[in-house]
DNA sequence: GCTTGACCTTGAGAGGCTCCAGGTTGGTAG
DNA sequence: CTACCAACCTGGAGCCTCTCAAGGTCAAGC
């Protein structure tokens, strides 16, 4: 397939993609005798690996890492794995950061209501 | 306190405070004789605030109009509250990026189990 | 043969920090 | 008293991660 439809399947943009291609965080893309890239249904695997990643707040470099040990071979396991476990714990941290913000919100929201009562009872 | 005093309590560097005060994110910051920031217990909670909503996903244009309106007193607390709740539905969105990564991390462990196994059968 | 649409490359610009150089001030040690 | 140090200040450069725009190529359809 094409850029557009590995870009609508992964959910990543067109130029996130290319941008990514150029940093080194994707394992060669074949072009086709148009010159254009071609994807396989892998290489979007590999682009929502990716897109999860970074949406959780992996940076490129260690995603750049990741992909270097991918095109090393399979004796880099053991290491990709280790990655991709320290970084499951940083799902912990980040649901954390939400749940610290929520309840940050729900008091903000609790005083403005407050305010609102204080506001009709002067009245 | 000082900047570096609120800038522990807020979870913020000391760069990133001024950065949004420069930004307009900051309801007057306060100097002492000597020329410095002084902070007080609701700076420090105005802070907090922002660092949650930064470190989900708030822009800082939104945070900048949020701020606009906390300046123009009391009657604009409808739509502060307005921008809170939509932020707040945001998290949701947020949590589902991170249930959807440690899916694709799940799968992607699995298959490096799977790959470890099949290793060890083939000698 | 001309247009259209999907792709290409290169490079600039934006958002959100982060760091550095160089300067001021206030308190303490000699 | 002076010299020094820590903590602050400002302005501006640099970095990361995109995002967009300009200008070019190519294949297919009218």
């Amino acid at each position: 397939m094409r850029i557009a439809e590995a870009a609508e399947r992964c959910g990543l943009t067109i130029d996130t993609i290319r941008y990514y291609e150029r940093a080194g965080l994707l394992p060669q893309v074949p072009r086709g005798a148009d010159g254009k890239r071609r994807f396989t249904a892998e290489s979007v695997d590999w682009l929502i690996l990716l897109g999860s990643l970074r949406k959780t707040g992996m940076s490129m470099k260690a995603m750049a890492r990741f992909a270097a040990l991918y095109r090393k071979g399979d004796q880099t396991i053991p290491e990709r794995r280790e990655i991709l476990l320290r970084h499951a714990e940083q799902l912990s941290v980040k649901r954390r950061d939400l749940d610290r913000c929520e309840a940050v919100l729900t008091y903000k929201l609790e005083t403005y209501d407050l305010r609102e009562v204080n506001k009709k009872a002067e009245y």
